[in-house]
DNA sequence: ACGACATTGTAAAGCGCTTTACGTGTCGGT
DNA sequence: ACCGACACGTAAAGCGCTTTACAATGTCGT
């Protein structure tokens, strides 16, 4: 492998030249640049890109932390993350936790151990303090989608509790009365933030619900169908429910289709993500939509400005959308059911 | 920060037997342990990687090229081989094609700037040999899922061939006798094999189709879509499709939809893959399951071999299998519609 | 008690690049 | 003719680690 100094002694002059040169810092006459050119083309010579980091300081690399990377929401996220990064020349380091707070720490220790330059984290997780802590001393982080309490760093926010009013409010002009709540595990802001638009949307058309119509443990598919299953055992049900997030939905209606009962005929249902299969189910899943080219472009252009040492927005908050597809029925019983 | 050295001086002994004591290449007194190691948690030091890598000259980083990661089958690919790798104490850098070729040949130059150690490569389109010539000094990569024509590197493939047959056997059995093939470009290894199956099955039985009965170009969704445009809007349709690739049966599946056709009872469809979402959608979808935890898990594996320059199985092929849902019903007419 | 041999440690030379601190040489102005 | 400025270029000191080559110390057999 030929080094710098091979391009050097090749074009006859010396190393420092051929490194400004090669980082534009320095105007050479047209003769000189010539030699050099034709010797790194003769040499076929590629930086070692290890040895420039080392000098540097710098990685030219960003991490992405997701919960998982087989989950359609971060996967797409992701994607535009990378795609960002891409343009201004980082590459980006992956890592999935799969909601286990030690890979997040490992994640976040990574970047002190100079492995990358900064990085956009996604927790998944109602962090303990322990991330809150790591996360103090750092400054090229940037927090998307989810918060981690107690720390101030620059974030990528929707408007969740705005999301969820819309979401309930479409099933209560659809009549519905009797509506219940699943979302992921509390302590998330999210899972709060969401429930308190469940709340008000509630509250202000002087609709109550039980605690027994909220459940609350994670964001998942299995979650959906549990929660659904006690839902379809009562004999008191609700006419409605809103499912914070797709994978839920989607869980509650497997439930549903499995014990025979029709969404939108027997339940109304609407989710939170609008992931690209949202559409594809049966029925068509009304949803809330996340703008999520949007949060990963933004989330990257925030990182960018972080390690450009640029002033950055604190939090930004995107905002939601309601999609109507066919989850959802005009309720016109007297009562639920 | 803190650095070798310094822990070096807080423990009493010079920087080389701090560094062996780290890379487990020595075995110190207890006591000289303790007090560097104390040092060490005292300082808070971490090692430089930066500096690690440009000493040893290895990343300890792998490059996963995919053709978009927001693909749910090459999520759940780079979900396993990141967890593979992260088990191995490698990280792993990502990269989307988009198809795009210029791009693929960004990702293997990083690997020749020492950015990854090896990579792992799943490319999505037929190669006009530019790929082939820059993949062929390299001695670090692993294809997976699709190969690249006229080299030969260790590979991790499934058997397209025998997957097609089992698809099209499937629909033959189901009492189909005319029966149309959606597929990817043309080109590509998958896509001749794949229809390589379909023609093997449906010879076997005497059967025979027109050229305009297949219809190649690639796996995407919007094509499965115009294709089934296209078929619906002939008077002679044939009663089931064997779409190779679960999107472009789902797109398959719209169309059929938007044209109030219902599948199974008006078209019977097989997919390939069996992504998340194939038990999902409505009808939920006959297709033919790729092993994708073993695809991944086993690439790495072969690359971590080949990393540890250990010898290497050129080319292994994993088995697939039919999972019948309910998207093909049995043809009992006499003759195609 | 003496050399041989582990054992425990050190000095110093890289790895390939960037960057700071300096030469040269050429030119214009006085 | 001399000074300073500018254009072009160089030497050399790192960046923080690994690793090779050696040195000091103690242990043992004889």
């Amino acid at each position: 492998m030929p080094t710098l100094s091979d391009v050097a002694s090749a074009a006859g002059v010396s190393p420092t030249t051929v490194s400004r040169h090669l980082n534009n810092s320095i105007v050479l006459p047209q003769a000189t640049r010539d030699r050099i050119d034709a010797a790194i083309a003769h040499l076929d010579y590629r930086p070692n890109l290890l040895a420039k980091r080392l000098s540097t300081g710098r990685a030219e690399a960003i991490g992405l932390v997701t919960p998982e990377i087989d989950n359609p929401f971060f996967a797409q996220l992701a994607a535009t993350v990378e795609a960002e990064a891409e343009k201004h020349g980082y590459a980006v380091y992956m890592s999935s936790t799969h909601g286990d707070r030690a890979r997040e720490i490992e994640a976040v220790r990574r970047m002190r151990d100079r492995h990358v330059d900064g990085m956009v984290l996604i927790t998944s997780q109602p962090d303990d303090g322990s991330l809150a802590k790591l996360l103090g001393n750092q400054d090229k982080v940037v927090l998307l989608d989810e918060d981690v309490r107690g720390i101030c760093l620059p974030s990528v926010f929707v408007e969740n509790e705005r999301g969820a009013y819309l979401a309930t409010r479409h099933l209560i002009d659809a009549g519905h009365r009797h509506i219940a709540y699943i979302g992921g595990p509390p302590g998330l802001m999210s899972v709060g933030e969401r429930l308190a638009g469940f709340t008000r949307a509630m509250a202000q058309d002087g609709l109550t619900f039980a605690a027994s119509d909220v459940f609350l443990r994670d964001y998942s598919r299995s979650f959906g169908s549990e929660a659904a299953q006690q839902i379809i055992a009562r004999k008191h049900r609700p006419s409605a429910i809103f499912a914070s997030s797709d994978n839920l939905a989607i869980g509650v209606l497997q439930a549903f289709r499995r014990a025979g009962l029709s969404v939108p005929h027997d339940m109304s249902l609407v989710g939170f993500d609008d992931m690209p299969f949202a559409e594809l189910v049966n029925p068509p899943l009304t949803t809330i939509r996340q703008p999520v080219p949007e949060m990963g472009r933004l989330a990257f252009e925030l990182l960018l400005a972080l390690l450009n040492g640029e002033p950055v927005e604190p939090v930004t908050r995107l905002p939601l959308e309601l999609i109507e597809r066919r989850s959802v029925a005009l309720f016109t019983g007297g009562s639920s059911m």
